[in-house]
DNA sequence: AGTACCACCTGACGGC
DNA sequence: TGCCGTCAGGTGGTAC
């Protein structure tokens, strides 16, 4: 599920209810969620400690810890952090737990356990090795320009190319696209600069305008496709039914009316 | 450097 | 009702 709509409203969650508690315990679920060497060091680093900050990039999100390093989640598609108290609020699938002094919990919870939770001392290093692209919403126009003006893929997976720019998935590849008026299998570098500032100004106010809605669907104005990306669903402009299609492997939506090559 | 395909997991859903 | 194939908002590896 999270794309970077939803982690950076996880992000504001954890603001809202984690910072500077002092951590007592740890709690690993299901070690699968755990990069290889770091269940051990997790709860050694975490006990006695505190959530000060955090930082996201593209779907990652960080806490930085009061002792300088680095908590990491990365939520997969079914993946989601959980603040409670009571146990009968306990998420379904759990996979680590942080127990704070206030008696409050925080789950992070990921059904296909795709994925990871991991700790480092260098933030800057672990970006560096991921290979992991500007954050779409950092993103300024030049370079945008510049990374996607002579890229021969189409233009959906350019979108999704987390090295290049990191943060948009399949479903808000799709929205950006819908905004921009941009048939997905369109070759990137044949669009026009003009469009391609369309492109840019789309993703922008995709991601924005979802995170102002805390990424409900509910609340998104009536021209977003994302609540209408299902089998029969119909174009929120045009009422056309929109097209089901794979490209670069994914299953993406568009209306083959109100988007040009 | 692309794309296509597979793998990793679990659960929901539609068809029979 | 129950079994089974399919598929899903992600990433990483392979081969071509």
């Amino acid at each position: 599920m999270p794309e970077l709509p939803n982690v950076e409203v996880f992000r504001r969650y954890i603001d809202a209810t984690c910072l500077h508690q002092t951590i007592e315990a740890v709690t690993i679920l299901d070690a699968d969620v755990m990069e290889a060497e770091s269940s051990a060091q997790l709860k050694h680093t975490l006990a006695g400690n505190r959530f000060e900050k955090t930082d996201r990039r593209g779907k990652y999100l960080f806490i930085q810890l009061n002792t300088a390093g680095w908590l990491i989640f990365h939520f997969g598609m079914t993946g989601y952090p959980k603040y409670y108290r009571k146990k009968e609020e306990t998420p379904d699938h759990p996979r680590v737990r942080f127990v704070f002094q206030n008696g409050y919990r925080l789950d992070y919870d990921n059904q296909r356990k795709f994925g990871r939770v991991d700790i480092t001392h260098d933030i800057h290093r672990f970006i560096a090795e991921k290979n992991i692209g500007t954050d779409a919403l950092a993103v300024d126009l030049p370079s945008f320009m510049e990374m996607f003006e002579s890229k021969p893929s189409m233009v959906k997976s350019a979108l999704m190319n987390q090295k290049t720019i990191s943060g948009v998935g399949n479903v808000y590849s799709d929205e950006i696209l819908f905004q921009a008026g941009i048939h997905p299998k369109t070759k990137i570098k044949i669009l026009p600069s003009k469009r391609l500032q369309r492109l840019y100004d789309s993703m922008k106010y995709a991601l924005q305008t979802s995170i102002d809605c805390n990424a409900e669907h509910a609340c998104f104005p009536d021209d977003f496709i994302i609540p209408h990306r299902v089998e029969g669903g119909r174009c929120p402009k045009c009422e056309r039914e929109l097209v089901k299609e794979k490209i670069a492997g994914r299953v993406g939506y568009y209306c083959n009316t109100c988007q040009k090559s």
